[in-house]
DNA sequence: ATTAAAAACAGAATTATATTCTTTATAAAT
DNA sequence: ATTTATAAAGAATATAATTCTGTTTTTAAT
């Protein structure tokens, strides 16, 4: 296999990841290209996993969930069959949406969108430590975020 | 203004930031409802700012980008112009997707994504450590990732 | 309850885009 | 130089987005 993504490809990603509503015609006449190799370049990087999905971007404030709150958690009882079952249900909790096993101060390490303070703390009330094993829980909430974005910077690749 | 969001409305966002290369046809039958209804009610949830963008969501790990690394900072002078200053470099940073300003333990917490402990050394030492007033520094090294979304429970709204 | 006005919908028509196909060019290997 | 494989161009087709018109439904005021 020859080189996996080349200049042309990671163009096209970092458009795409940018805006994916970018017709193949118009990322086509950015890169000095007709629809077709385009086209058929981007069907390979969904295809080959580059590109694992499409969706859109919502304003959570606007929709009413004004919080985002990362909550570091230690465990005390760390057998295998424990953490996964606490995994699990952390990750149902519809308020969370991302949890990390991290080194260093925490054991994992979540990110929640609620609508306010009270709902925060309802979660951590009557869900997270209802939880069992449950040691030390720092929470940050974020009063302000100046960069939120999911876009990958591609000049390094 | 009457009810914002109603029902449809929430069904159509839940779709789309699940899987923005959904048709409107499809949504429409999915919704028991025709295309042109769905084909103005995207509109204007664009056009009023629940819909923010339309984003292609790549494989970081595929790209080259294995790591997330998650760093809290205190800041030890605390002027207004100099957390502008700081915030601004923060920003532009390649390597920083999320910076966020928390109350908590920490003064900011940084989400990262780089290629490897190689690159985030580098970050460390070569970009963050040569800001001023750099209190404590905390990085939390994402061992591993069982939930990373953007997409929102709309149940809740 | 009745009516007028506004908003939402259905269905058809049009326009634009995605997708496929065929041909031509390019690059690599023998 | 010749063959083979890969990528691109350009045209043709299929599908989807978008617009338009007429109808129904909803809302609010009387």
């Amino acid at each position: 296999m020859a080189q996996v993504l080349d200049k042309i490809d990671t163009k096209i990603l970092g458009i795409l990841q940018e805006n994916s509503n970018r017709t193949t015609k118009s990322i086509a006449s950015e890169l000095g290209m007709t629809t077709s190799p385009i086209f058929e370049r981007i069907k390979k990087l969904e295809k080959e996993g580059y590109i694992e999905k499409y969706v859109a971007v919502l304003n959570n404030k606007k929709i009413g969930l004004k919080l985002t709150v990362f909550i570091g958690i230690t465990l005390q009882g760390h057998t295998r069959s424990y953490l996964e079952k606490f995994v699990n249900e952390i990750n149902n909790f519809p308020e969370v949406i991302e949890c990390h096993r991290v080194s260093g101060n925490f054991d994992y390490l979540l990110k929640l969108v609620v609508e306010d303070i009270e709902a925060y703390e309802t979660f951590i009330i009557s869900k997270l430590t209802l939880l069992p094993y449950l040691g030390n829980v720092q929470s940050l909430i974020a009063l302000s975020t100046s960069k939120e974005t999911n876009e990958i910077d591609l000049s390094r690749v």
